[in-house]
DNA sequence: AAGTGGTCTAGACCACGTC
DNA sequence: ACGTGGTCTAGACCACTTT
């Protein structure tokens, strides 16, 4: 698609109409067009402001803005100098970006994925809801935790559309010594931009109090968390539970 | 001040210099100081674009890029064709900015603070820690209720200094219908910025059960949060327990 | 030296709101 | 009709990185 013959004249009609958005906007989409069919991947360069300017037919201003928001969004990291990035989970800074456990007293240290578990399923009411997926269709569900300093502090259910992840096993997950996401971008092209989490409060079964070496009835975080790719498109749920004994959940409000 | 020297032939000096920052940066923090210093309330327009350009000695430009930024900030409200807003706590659509809670079903109704209490006292450890104050530095205590539809959801223990609080009471806060922070912005001339919660699962105690009508030793969410003005000064401290029965905590990761 | 993003400017025109 | 913010353009120069 090329935008010029929107430009100048056009302009004005194409503002009237009901669908109306700026250029730069329709910029921005047809550069989420090329990130979704894979013309540039995550961790990889993409054309300088010029010669994107120069395919759409805009100016360098105008691409400039539309780079602008995704940057701000996460979705391109922009480095003077070198140019603009397909922001990549491989990112160490990126890494961790949906999670909010900060230990008590200490340094930030990394945690440690620990795949329990990993089998098939058919969708239920909840997960086809969550994933936007047919009553039944098949999902792949896996059981994890995560450890920082040799420590159990989350468990979690992960849910996922097995359209999605074919091939994804115990084996695979095993052999992945980095975060979830990141075997998810390298492994199966799947880019999180967003994530919307739900927490409330609730007592350790027997299994979470086993797992996470707490009392039974110990109060945890319940966290509920659906994530996104482009085009908001539900790619995964998954149900945690957090102990907040030696770590706290923080969050910035602005 | 004026940053006009700084233009032309002095930038290349200043942008050597170990404190450089862009102009927008130097408008940016000029409309800051005119936001702390009272000239532009909560809730009043700020001067046009162009005014602000010829007032700086900027172009109109740099002055956008600025004001651009601290609309992202939720600090300044653009709207088109009326001009620019000091973002105000009296707001409609910023009168709960820093409330998560959602209710399981039904639509979002706005809560009602009850407050409960309010006295003076010398502040602690952690409380002169958290708001950046003098250890036994006199501070404000209040405690509250949120409920919705008449039923509690929230308790909460605010810390504030007293400094910045003079005249704050039981009666100030019966008085008062709407939400804290705009009774906070319109008696004190205090505008919050922005805050950070830690959160924890706790099991109620007694009086947090008397409270929220729960039993003993239900699961809640204790959140801490600290909530700073202008200048990233903190001007509050609260300790709260939610009950997550019927709504639970929504976050948003980006 | 050449190429990239980052900043700053100046001017044109559009859309929205008020008078 | 006028003033406001919103969009788009074009061109200059700076800073960082690589060749």
């Amino acid at each position: 698609m090329d935008v010029a013959p929107f430009l100048c004249s056009n302009l004005h009609m194409v503002r009237e109409s009901p669908t109306f958005s700026p250029l730069y906007r329709q910029i921005k989409s047809l550069i989420f067009q090329a990130l979704e069919s894979g013309e540039w991947r995550p961790g990889q360069v993409i054309p300088s402001e010029q010669e994107l300017a120069a395919r759409f037919n805009v100016s360098q201003g105008t691409v400039r803005k539309a780079i602008d928001e995704m940057a701000a969004d996460n979705i391109l990291v922009r480095r003077q100098g070198k140019g603009t990035f397909v922001a990549s989970h491989n990112d160490p800074r990126q890494m961790f970006r949906f999670l909010r456990l900060v230990p008590e007293e200490g340094d930030l240290t990394h945690p440690y994925s620990e795949p329990v578990d990993c089998w098939r399923a058919k969708a239920g009411q909840e997960a086809a809801r969550l994933l936007a997926i047919e009553l039944g269709a098949p999902i792949i569900i896996v059981r994890r935790v995560l450890k920082f300093d040799q420590k159990p502090v989350v468990g979690d259910e992960i849910y996922l559309p097995e359209e999605l992840f074919r091939g994804l096993s115990l084996e695979v997950l095993q052999s992945w010594n980095s975060s979830l996401y990141s075997l998810f971008e390298t492994r199966f092209g799947l880019r999180m931009i967003r994530a919307q989490e739900r927490i409330r409060a609730v007592a350790a079964d027997r299994a979470a109090a086993e797992l996470l070496r707490v009392d039974d009835g110990t109060p945890l975080l319940s966290v509920e968390r659906v994530t996104y790719t482009y085009g908001d498109k539900p790619v995964e749920w998954r149900r945690g539970v957090y102990s907040t004994v030696g770590h706290y959940y923080l969050n910035e409000l602005t």
